[in-house]
DNA sequence: CCCACCGTAAACCGATCGGTTTCCAAACTC
DNA sequence: GAGTTTGGAAACCGATCGGTTTACGGTGGG
């Protein structure tokens, strides 16, 4: 009653954990130690490591999203909705230990698209962008869809530079972020309705 | 005769290669073969494997930058030589084998950011930086440093969009350059002297 | 009480890791 | 042509890789 996580969970939640911090190229017995599951058991819960790899990635992105995009409540324009994005990507690189977006980190460390990590990876990333071209289309503004992919192509710059710079970036995302509602017109006040 | 290029540097062009196509963990008996040397040269010429990942990026630093960025005789205006650095990065992801940035991939893959590698990839990122705030110094913008890292982070986040998604993104990089430079005041007609 | 099951620890497998050493043939010097 | 230096091929080192198997201490139901 004590141990409500399974082996799975365990596994699940140190290779998350380890496959971030050192990269995908951890050790089986040093993942399986971590997670307190023998060898045994955990080649009986996933096939490979790859599949384990694309797993914990597939299990953690919900929360990873959560982390980032805010919930129904939070924030009432989609202005505001997305920045939050941003702003709260920053405290994500301000905390120790931060090694980029994890999905592409790995998707980089894996070289190969067709690793079923990578698939995941690329499965996550389109669903921030889909988070934002929502909100945009809320918003009422002319290509939501060029947006979003702006938005996300400033959100990776913006964890990429954090990476090889090895800090955090004051600002920068929540900015170039801001500049670009601007231009479309999307403004803190909803007037959503003007683009029809 | 015949062969001008010495074992060190036959070695820097497959650590360049294999490093960038398969990542840092390629085995360092898989390089020698590939660079026609023995390991035993190989390890009185680099103190260590890390030690050749930092001079085999450092080596070929300069060589992507030319690839990049243009000459001082290409392009006439500070915008176009701008531009220029997104339209060749267009063609570099369009190219089969395109793994991202190979300064922000090897800082992704080594986590740790005082390896030495990690240094050498922050170095030439820094570089890029500093040829759009050079250039953008020319137009005159008002602030040419937080313009420069604005670039630079679309610069990268496009290169992990096109890494993610394994296809090259058509125009994006260029568009949103554009977008950058426009709002700067930074016109195609040189009329740098405004901001005075 | 016995047996069947579960999962852990650990041995084991061949391969490869980063790094060192031995051996030997070719290319130098004098 | 003898002696020295060079560097490649390959053995070797202990450690670790991904993955399998064995052995054993529980823990359940009959």
């Amino acid at each position: 009653m004590t141990t409500q996580a399974t082996p799975r969970d365990r596994l699940l939640d140190a290779a998350g954990e380890l496959f971030y911090r050192d990269g995908v190229n951890i050790g089986v017995d040093a993942l399986c130690k971590a997670a307190g599951v023998s060898k045994k058991s955990m080649y009986q819960l996933f096939r490979s490591k790859d599949e384990l790899i694309a797993e914990s990635l597939a299990s953690h992105g919900p929360a990873y999203q959560r982390m980032l995009e805010p919930g129904p409540e939070d924030g009432t324009t989609p202005r505001e909705r997305i920045l939050a994005v941003f702003e709260r990507q920053e405290q994500l690189m301000t905390a120790s230990g931060f090694r980029g977006c994890p999905f592409v980190s790995t998707a980089v460390e894996l070289k190969n698209p067709e690793h079923p990590g990578s698939v995941v990876a690329r499965h996550f990333k389109q669903r921030l962008t889909d988070f934002f071209q929502a909100e945009l289309v809320a918003a009422g503004v002319d290509d939501p869809g060029a947006l979003a992919v702006q938005l996300t192509i400033v959100f990776d710059g913006t964890s990429a530079r954090a990476v090889v710079r090895a800090q955090a970036l004051a600002g920068v995302g929540v900015t170039m972020a801001a500049s670009l509602l601007d231009a479309a017109g999307v403004r803190a006040e909803a007037l959503a309705s003007q683009a029809r």
